[in-house]
DNA sequence: GTCTATAATCGGATAGAC
DNA sequence: GTCTATCCGATTATAGAC
């Protein structure tokens, strides 16, 4: 990959952040060095300090972008809390599966992060984890879902759905729709919504 | 915590294990270094290899064992497919609560271990799936259970039981007996059992 | 914006004394 | 079994040329 000189800002910035996306979600934020980012990048160590001040920036900026960009992402629906749980169900597993290694690091990395970072990611992530409660809140007042504990049904199903990175390859036994499918039916099981 | 000169050998060992177990966990493998477990020990770091050939075969050891005394303390029960189902709930969060560290490292610092090493580790969990996922098919064969598909709901399963290592807290909100039930209340109604 | 070169530190692992 | 001392390569980050 090893490059001659010249300058190519508009597309080494983006490629900084996707060679270090991938490489910290394969081997980890601490066994990724700057040398080997650079070069996936095709770039010498010293260029990627023109786009960030350092490793740890590197890092917070893809986990702030990740994060912001499915907050924008999702919208909630009017209607039905069952149809909007299963919007939610359907949102978090698509977006799990097309952005697999953002995902694995926004809840891989968070020991790496200054406490002063990991404070900014922890408060994004609670307001997407509240999206979730509120459905559920309003499912059990409506009457349509039985859950012994809101918050503590919020986690787990977090945990189950961004689980699927754990075992989901391109082109394996089950598509898409399909792994959709399931999960919802396992998801409105677990809420008492037979 | 720095000692003077001393041999202690039936201490340090366990000492070396629990406190890398604890340092990984905390900050991942990558980023632990051997000076650090030493001195979390008291010893220095030349004394770490009179107990383990490197860095990399500690981490094995950690993960091996655990694994292993996984798969030695569980024991399947006879009878209804639901109870026994039960009974691997509570077995799971048990046991992630009680080795919340060592849980953490199973499935976070695969990526860490050599090809050959991480095929070790695999094919223990595999087994370890594999007796949840026996429970699913026979309450299918049953009649007591609704399960699309008993592989991927195994692996949604454990992910949603391991999740709670990522909130719980000693002393907070729930105690464990609670947890146990809340988790198993999700659980009964996502393979359809209500 | 990128390169080359380098400073300063830290990493895993080993040798030999006690 | 542990310590001290050290080898040697890798690391992050910076300086200055182009």
């Amino acid at each position: 990959m090893a490059r001659t000189q010249g300058s190519r800002a508009d597309v080494t910035g983006p490629l900084i952040r996707d060679q270090a996306r991938r490489l910290f979600a394969r081997q980890g934020y601490a066994a990724v060095s700057m040398r080997q980012i650079a070069s996936a990048v095709g770039v010498q160590a010293g260029a990627l300090y023109a786009y960030t001040p350092d490793k740890q920036a590197l890092l917070l900026d893809l986990l702030e972008s990740h994060m912001r960009n499915l907050l924008a992402a999702w919208t909630d629906i009017p209607g039905d809390p069952l149809a909007r749980l299963e919007h939610f169900v359907r949102f978090h597993i698509d977006t799990s599966l097309d952005h697999p290694d953002a995902v694995f690091l926004s809840y891989m990395e968070l020991r790496n992060l200054t406490p002063q970072n990991f404070a900014r990611i922890a408060d994004l992530r609670s307001r997407y984890e509240a999206a979730l409660e509120t459905i559920l809140r309003d499912g059990m007042a409506a009457g349509v879902m039985r859950i012994d504990d809101p918050r503590l049904a919020t986690m787990a199903l977090i945990a189950m759905l961004t689980g699927v990175t754990n075992w989901y390859r391109e082109g394996g036994r089950l598509d898409r729709r399909r792994i959709g499918d399931i999960y919802w039916g396992l998801v409105r099981g677990a809420v008492g919504a037979d």
